[in-house]
DNA sequence: TGTAATTGGTATATTATTGGTGCAAATCGA
DNA sequence: TCGATTTGCACCAATAATATACCAATTACA
């Protein structure tokens, strides 16, 4: 995979290496790594080397050493994903929706049932009734998309979407939202939540997908424009 | 899982198998784990080592050890980790993918450089050298798919495939896909992955978009015969 | 109720494994 | 060439793991 393929690895090869494992989540918290002579061979390197890598790495706070039993991991896999999803630009953001919420409206088709229709159709009401409550209408916009997922029972998506929803910036995008949802905007928007609904229902996977296109380029027009401001 | 699968397992490992038994759900509130002595037996470790690991998880408050009656789990399941993304299915994955991996093509066309795509065509390359070489093609075509979206420039996108990249589970998909990978099958792929390149460079994005959706549905295609045999 | 079976608790002697250390030869880069 | 690193090896001490045996608490069942 790398340049270092199947060059000789150096001591601080080695431990970068294994220090990627730890951050990546292979090798856990309380994980006792391989023995030293066990790594020597599968890093085709000396006892000698992998001991001088899990010194550095024990001075870094990644491992524990100990004498006649093995070498632990002492470290939380890498919350850099964290920062990762955290300093994602609202416009990273809407082609991440761009991507995910169309065919997850196909999915809805497929996999919905009549319980995940009826609890977006009371958000739509909730929506509908809050055209002149930008805020109240927000959090059942949110709500409603995250009915749409859920209705996809598919466990990874969800946690996707769940996970995108945390971004810090959106708070800050949300917030820009409200600021210039009129309601001319939200009725548009319920419309389309509207027009979506009744597209999964009555299982037309393509429709439902466009819809939801149009509807995420009505978001990004009024996000740009807000930001234009 | 780790580089021990097959090796003898220590009282730290067995710990560590217990401890994820109990974070993943299997092991439920106040169930009672097997006795000791079956414990040992199913481990294939002796009865002191598993006694060993279960101290240690009494003394992390994952369980209670009852003398005479057996030994219990004290311990809510782990919510916050990434446990949704390690019980994905293979076809939750699949669809996930299907969902992404269109729309990261024609984001690609947008904000994709030459450097990028010369990138790819170095893969592709190597993949056409390895169609009488299963493994070594599987990891080009990791790269590959990788390549592809690193030329989003989304850093979120980016993330997101790095994250179910890591599925545990797909280590099982793919040595299945290995399996099945004939030479036929490498061809298809091979070709599949240059139209979409060139798609890409000659800048059409639906066209791009939807050969890739005809990868990936040949790609569920031999998944799905590999889980039926 | 009372007995038998099962479970954890403990002790011990033995063997295997692991890290700790030092050293001389080989290798590599400047 | 010089210096640093890596290598390969031998040996030590600490710890872990095994295999057994027996005890005590609890449970299951007649």
């Amino acid at each position: 995979m790398n340049a270092l393929s199947d060059q000789k690895l150096g001591a601080a090869d080695i431990a970068a290496l294994v220090r990627r494992e730890i951050s990546k989540g292979n090798l856990q918290l309380h994980d006792r790594l391989p023995s030293e002579r066990v790594l020597a061979e599968t890093y085709g390197a000396a006892r000698g080397t992998v001991r001088k890598a899990l010194l550095q790495l024990e001075a870094e706070g990644f491992v524990e050493i100990r004498a006649g039993s093995g070498t632990y991991v002492v470290h939380k896999p890498d919350e850099t994903a964290a920062s990762a999803i955290e300093n994602a630009t609202p416009l990273e953001l809407m082609d991440t929706r761009f991507a995910l919420e169309p065919h997850i409206c196909r999915l809805a088709v497929l996999h919905g049932r009549r319980a995940d229709f009826d609890a977006m159709e009371a958000l739509c009401l909730r929506m509908e009734t809050s055209v002149d409550d930008p805020m109240g209408f927000s959090e059942a916009d949110t709500a409603f998309h995250r009915a749409l997922v859920d209705s996809t029972r598919n466990g990874l998506l969800i946690w996707i979407l769940d996970q995108i929803g945390n971004v810090r910036g959106q708070d800050d995008w949300t917030r820009m939202r409200h600021l210039t949802l009129d309601q001319a905007t939200i009725s548009l928007y319920n419309a389309q939540h509207r027009q979506i609904l009744n597209a999964i229902r009555t299982r037309e996977p393509e429709r439902a997908a466009n819809i939801m296109k149009e509807h995420l380029e009505t978001a990004r027009l009024s996000l740009t424009r807000a930001s234009a401001t």
